[in-house]
DNA sequence: ACTATATGTCCAC
DNA sequence: TGGACCTATAGTC
């Protein structure tokens, strides 16, 4: 269940564990089976992440330039859905590469293990894919499976370029243009809320990072985009990009600044005006302290106490707490509060 | 064994 | 706006 961070580690998993290689390209589910028979054999070219989409670039030699518009170069394209995942098993030196502070074995959402049949302990090369598997990709070093995607299919580069044409600029992108953000959110009467959610206005943001970065702004969801100035929709964009970042980066999201992680500890602190020390392991943020307002509705905000409340909009939920994102004012008060570097995730 | 749930998207009405 | 789709897992009976 990924985000668009999920998406880039993935790409930098595949970029170290198979770029430039030879690789082998099966389906034993068998939805993708003619594309992969085709593919099969040749070399992984590039690898790339725009938003949730991830795209492999295959050619039948080596020095072919993915961009160069050879018809020979193909893109499989694939975007993980609600319940895609990849699953990835290799040597040492394969797992290594991609395991950025991550499981050995996979990179992927979903915590599943990959069907050892009668493997080995160690043999990678006999592990026997699940009836599920969509495509597998193996290398010199390692496997991928793919199970779940909501799409696995060849993109010739025309559809490669009308993919990213579509799709609104990439946080984690050095190639994002964040002036299509700030121009489709301030001409739309839609919520700032779904407008987040919709990926031909910014990519690669989810129900999560919706959530957490309009918490972070103090901003209700339901005011509409052209409501807010530019420099609210500018505050957003820093905001998320050393969040996905940090995402990225360790696998996990985390939103909540570290003051901010122990909601009883606050309010005694308030009541009493004692203060506690609330550090735990550093490095790991339990899951249950990683958010603000995801997932939160009924508890108390973090910051007011006020309870969390959620809401369908347009068939997703979205969290906020009612008090701390009250504003719906055309300015910004609290806009030097997103000095990026005051947060723990600038880069 | 069954059910509910999930960080998503598309299409028909 | 509602349903279809893709799959694994945690919880319940």
């Amino acid at each position: 269940m990924p985000e668009g961070h999920t998406i880039h580690r993935l790409a930098a998993a595949f970029d170290a564990g198979f770029a430039g290689q030879r690789v082998r390209l099966s389906s034993p589910q068998g939805r993708f089976e003619t594309e992969a028979r085709r593919l099969d054999g040749q070399v992984l070219l590039d690898v790339e992440a725009v938003g949730k989409h991830l795209l492999l670039a295959l050619g039948p030699e080596a020095n072919l330039d993915p961009l160069a518009g050879s018809p020979a170069v193909s893109f499989v394209h694939v975007h993980l859905g609600l319940y895609g995942s990849w699953t990835f098993a290799g040597d040492e030196g394969f797992a290594a590469a991609h395991a950025i502070g991550a499981p050995r074995r996979r990179v992927g959402e979903t915590e599943h293990a990959v069907d050892d049949g009668d493997a080995e302990a160690g043999d990678w090369r006999r592990i026997v894919p699940r009836e599920t598997v969509r495509l597998r990709i193996t290398g010199a070093h390692g496997l991928a499976d793919l199970t779940g995607p909501t799409a696995c299919e060849v993109y010739d580069a025309e559809q490669r370029a009308a993919l990213l044409a579509r799709l609104g600029p990439d946080p984690l992108r050095a190639d994002a243009d964040p002036e299509r953000l700030f121009d489709r959110v301030r001409r739309s009467r839609t919520g700032i809320g779904a407008l987040l959610m919709n990926q031909d206005v910014i990519a690669g943001v989810g129900n999560i990072y919706r959530a957490e970065a309009l918490f972070r702004a103090r901003l209700d969801p339901f005011v509409p985009g052209r409501d807010l100035s530019r420099g609210m929709v500018e505050g957003i964009w820093e905001d998320l990009v050393p969040l996905l970042a940090y995402g990225a980066r360790t696998g996990r999201i985390v939103t909540t600044e570290p003051e901010h992680r122990d909601i009883e500890a606050r309010i005694i602190e308030r009541s009493r005006g004692t203060r506690q020390n609330g550090d735990e392991d550093p490095g790991v943020v339990p899951r249950e302290k990683s958010f603000y307002v995801y997932h939160r509705h009924t508890l108390p905000c973090r910051l007011c106490g006020t309870i969390v409340r959620s809401a369908d909009v347009a068939g997703r939920t979205v969290f906020w707490c009612p008090r701390c994102q009250s504003v719906r004012t055309r300015r910004a008060p609290w806009s030097r509060e997103h000095d990026a570097s005051a947060w723990a995730y600038a880069d």
